[in-house]
DNA sequence: AATATCTCCAACCGCGTGCAG
DNA sequence: TCTGCACGCGGTTGGAGATAT
């Protein structure tokens, strides 16, 4: 590795701070620098990094210092190699987002834009140059700049496939599609897929209770995806920002949607202002079922597709 | 074994944005 | 409105280690 600031040739430089000019450790961390950031980060928690990197004792810059912390210190990071999942949802946010690694990496618990930038620009572009004359290419939407246009990963050589089954992977995939045009192919492709995979939508359901149910006791947001059913629980501040679901900007409570994933639009994403939970079955657009509400913590995912669903689609009572 | 080239990735740089004065 | 500062983001750099010649 390389070695620490202060034997890196013409890496130091003068900056002014504080009325005085000290000289601002540039480069690489030593482990001692390390040792400071982390110790007063935990001791005193986020604020100014210019006052944090005074106050720590380091001769960094603020800048230096957050970058630090985001990149390599933060304790919730998670190190070492993306798993095969974390590189189908890469592949898959960028062919949405584009070169937007910040929000690609809010998609991915404990990785940092840095990491997937670099993981992007050392191996993912690499890959998908060397598929190059087997993928067919579309531009995503509306992003920046430079040659990942060319290495649009939607349909990358079909080895998103393997990852059909797997809900957490299915769920980013299906929520992006539901809010981006450009990925109509991404969905057809996994509305074909799912099929294949799981002609009938509802052998689904016990995963289903047991991701919402998580979701809900974590309080965050969540959706899925399982054969041909879509499902979104929205209402918590995550899903309320987020940029892959403008409709849900002004969402209040928390509700759950299922679609039916054949005939599915965004128009099905209803907006739900109560603090309750609320299940909609929504079978198309124009075709639409709104269930009832359910306390956080109170509800019974079993009890109201039996009672509910499936007095609305018998056929339910066959699964 | 020596050298050249490639790959990875930590860290830097410049720019845009938001905010306070 | 202007200015300065802090922050966050994406692009780029450059050194260490790996691999090829």
């Amino acid at each position: 590795m390389r070695k620490p600031a202060e034997t890196i040739m013409g890496r130091e430089k003068i900056m002014k701070n504080n009325n005085s000019k000290t000289k601002m450790r540039k480069g690489l961390w030593s482990p001692e620098e390390d040792d400071k950031l982390l110790k007063y980060m935990l001791r005193n928690g986020q604020g100014c990094w210019s006052d944090i990197a005074r106050n720590a004792g380091l001769e960094r810059c603020g800048k230096s210092c957050r970058l630090r912390w985001i990149n390599y210190l933060r304790p919730d990071l998670k190190r070492g190699a993306f798993s095969p999942k974390e590189e189908a949802l890469i592949l898959h946010l960028h062919s949405i987002l584009g070169n937007r690694w910040s929000q690609i990496a809010a998609r991915l618990p404990g990785r940092t834009d840095n990491e997937i930038k670099n993981f992007w620009n050392s191996t993912i572009k690499k890959r998908l140059k060397n598929n190059s004359s087997t993928i067919s290419t579309s531009s995503p939407p509306n992003n920046s700049t430079t040659d990942h246009d060319q290495s649009n990963p939607k349909d990358a050589t079909g080895r998103q496939f393997m990852f059909m089954h797997d809900p957490d992977i299915m769920a980013a995939m299906f929520m992006d599609s539901l809010s981006s045009s450009s990925s109509s192919s991404m969905h057809e492709m996994v509305m074909s897929t799912s099929n294949s995979l799981n002609p009938f939508p509802f052998p689904f359901l016990d995963n289903s209770y047991e991701y919402l149910s998580n979701i809900s006791t974590q309080g965050g947001a969540g959706e899925g995806y399982f054969g041909d059913f879509g499902f979104v629980e929205a209402g918590a501040t995550g899903l309320k920002s987020d940029p892959l679901i403008p409709s849900l900007d002004n969402a209040g409570g928390d509700h759950v949607h299922f679609f039916d994933s054949k005939k599915f639009g965004n128009n099905s994403l209803g907006i739900n202002g109560d603090q309750d939970i609320k299940m909609e079955v929504v079978l198309g657009v124009g075709n639409h079922w709104q269930g009832e509400n359910f306390k956080m913590g109170e509800w019974d995912f079993e009890g109201f597709l039996e009672s509910t669903v499936s007095n609305t689609y018998p056929w339910l009572n066959d699964l």
